[in-house]
Formats: C-alpha cells, sequence, structure tokens
DNA sequence: TATCATTCTTATCATACATCAATGCACAGA
DNA sequence: TCTGTGCATTGATGTATGATAAGAATGATA
C-alpha cells in the first residue's frame, strides 16, 4: 500500500486523523496474470490502484476481437469509472496483463473522502478532468493520425508501457492489427537507419 | 436566457436569492453563422451555453483538414474543459454552424456557483462523469466499427442533428471523407429498400 | 428568373490497412 | 532435449476508404 498511501498523500491534504479511518476502508489485493477483475454485464464496484503490475480494460466486439481502452502500469488507477459513478452494468473486462498488486477503492471510499476534505474533492476533480484531456487526444488522433504516427505518439506518450506491453496490444489500443504495428515497425525502423 | 435559466434549476437547487446572484455573472451573446467563439493558441475562458443554434469544436490538422471533436445544439454545452480547467492554451476551434444565441458562463461562474451550493457540484460531477462516458463510446466506436456502423449509431444518438448539420461535417465527425458518407448513405438507402 | 456558391453525389483510380496463411522464434513444461 | 503454445514477422491478396475530378442538386442573392 506504500505507494497508494504516498500517492494520496501528495495528492490530497487529508487531515490525519482523518485519512487514518478512510485508508482501513481499502483493500490490498494480488492478482495473477490474466486474471479477470470485471466482466461486461457487472457494475464496476471499484476502481482499481496499481501498486504493482499491469492492468488492461478493453471491449470485445461481435466477431470477438478485442479493442483496449486502458492500460495502467504503477501509480495508475483503471477503473470502468461510467458504471461505477451511475451504476450502471459495464460492457469492458478489466484484467491483469501482469501478475499484479492492486488498491481496491471503492465508490464509498471516494464519497467519504470527498465529504471530508475539500481537497480531495479538488484532486478527484482534477483526474476527472486530465481523464477528459487524455480522451479528447486520443479521440483527436483517431479522427485524423495515420497508424504510424498514432504509434509514434504512443511511444512517446509511454516509453514504459511500449516494452512491457506485448505488441499485439499496442496494435489493439491504436486500432490496427498486429500484423499492421509490425509493419510500422520495420519501416520507422529503416527510417531511422537512413535519415532523411 | 429562458433555455439556461430553467437548465440550472433544473439540474442544481440553488437556494433562490444565490441564485439571482450568481445569474448575474452570466452574459448572453448572439453569434452570426461562421463566427469564431475560439482559437488554437487562446485559453478558453467560457463555456457556451447554447440557447438557439448550433455550435462546434473542431482541430485542423497539418494539412489543414477539420476534425469535428463536438457538436452542440439547443442545451447543450460546448467548451474546451482542458483549456478552461487547467488555463491551458487550446487545439480546438469553436464557431457557430447556425446563427445562435450563446450562454457565456466563465470559470468564476463555476467556481461560485461550487462554493455556495453542493448540489451545482453535484451536477457539475456528473456533467464530467456523462462527458467521460460519452467520450469512452465514440473510442470504442472509433476503435472497432466501420464507417456505416458509426453513421448509423450517429444517427441514432443525434437524430435532430442528422438533419441540421451538413453532411460533410457529419462526416468529419465520423472520421470519414464527405464522399465516403455519401456512399456509406447509398448503400444504407438501398438495403431498406430491399430489406432481408 | 438568372446567377452563383455550396453541398452532395458519382465515377475512377490510388492506397492504407485488413485478412489469410506460412514461418520463425522464444520460452515453458514434460 | 523435444514439443507445444503464444507472439512477431513476412508475403500475397482483398477491401474499405481516401484522393481527385466532374457533374447534379440545392439554396441564396440579385
Amino acid at each position: 500500500m506504500q505507494n497508494f498511501t504516498k500517492y494520496l498523500k501528495a495528492k490530497a491534504n487529508i487531515p490525519e486523523p482523518e485519512f487514518q479511518l478512510l485508508i482501513k476502508k481499502v483493500v490490498l489485493k494480488n492478482i495473477g496474470k490474466g486474471e479477470i477483475l470485471l466482466r461486461p454485464g457487472e457494475v464496476c464496484r471499484h476502481s482499481f490502484f496499481v501498486e504493482k503490475g499491469l492492468l488492461r480494460s478493453y471491449t470485445v466486439d461481435s466477431s470477438g476481437k478485442e479493442h483496449i481502452i486502458q492500460l495502467g502500469s504503477e501509480n495508475w488507477i483503471v477503473s470502468d469509472r461510467s458504471s461505477a459513478f451511475f451504476n450502471e452494468p459495464s460492457e469492458l473486462f478489466i484484467d491483469a496483463i501482469e501478475d499484479t498488486h492492486v488498491v481496491l477503492v471503492s465508490s464509498d471510499f471516494i464519497n467519504e473522502a470527498s465529504e471530508i476534505s475539500s481537497s480531495f474533492r479538488n484532486f478527484n476533480q482534477i483526474a476527472l478532468q486530465n481523464h477528459i484531456r487524455h480522451q479528447q487526444k486520443r479521440i483527436n488522433l483517431l479522427l485524423s493520425a495515420s497508424a504510424e504516427t498514432r504509434y509514434m505518439n504512443f511511444i512517446k506518450l509511454y516509453p514504459d508501457l511500449t516494452l512491457r506491453v506485448p505488441q499485439w496490444m499496442i496494435a489493439s489500443y491504436l486500432g490496427i492489427t498486429p500484423e499492421s504495428l509490425s509493419r510500422v515497425r520495420k519501416e520507422l525502423a529503416h527510417k531511422n537507419f537512413k535519415p532523411n
């Protein structure tokens, strides 16, 4: 829980006694690679803070193909925000790409922390706004950029994930096939050997 | 301002005296078709509530092509949330597709209303969460669905906009060319005349 | 009504990316 | 060491969509 407490203390200034009460509400869980935390149809009851490891959320379309919505490594939160907030059944899977330690943060936790601390409210607000900004950039890239551009952008944004996440998942995140990604990488390699 | 006050009263339960003070902070503005409300590089100082008319936000890529991020008709809010919230220069244009009456809602307004009323805070929270949900669905469609599917989804979601927004803009929203949209429409028409 | 601009459609050709299939690794388990 | 399984690469081919260009259609304005 070290990462989580550090994260929370850095982001939200909650008085120590309340902090200790709150922190009790939170549960640490170890999950194995491939283990599923959320399935379509279920209501997402938690935000999953990644202490150590790697999570993903994704949809599966009618033809069985996976489409990765989000990737999250250490100090990131993976969740289906809409499902959790609106108490709706989710359309997403969430599972572990590596063996992972997660902190289960319930909606209760968030609500109580919000009542106790305006600083936490503020932090939560910022988190939502960051999420929106991030999604908007992604939409804009999907609308306007080629597979190659999107991949380069991914590398720049997530250099660590580029190494840890299998290529076929990166392809899925980018909205292309693994074969296409392989070709894009080949071209980029050529370009680097013959610059300009 | 009728729509706006009605909207606000319905969504957030602000005591009448405070409501009257707040409402003074808000400015009504008429803008002509094609008039630009926000340009890239500027910080977005307002949320634009559409009293009557039609707004859009969009990016322009390096080759000069437009990509529509958002469309908003009556009772919708169009804005660059990230720019407004984080005080960053925007990357978006916002302009009017029709002659439009907008209510200019400043960040000040939102902050003050948030302080006065927990009901407003709650409303604002819901608005952010709705935005996230909407963007996520769009990302998922862009990752997984064909142009035809995306268009059908658009029609279902925005039957009113389908009639008011020129097709080349709908194409831009969907991430395809106007020519492609024309083809998609042709095919859909055929399918409807020879159903199964 | 005539004129002009904008939007939509149609046609042709070009291309990015998908699909299908085969091969080559690497690594885990027997 | 052998063998199976998952992943990355490569090649051949297909297809949806893009690019370009040219009409129709629509609508505004004189």
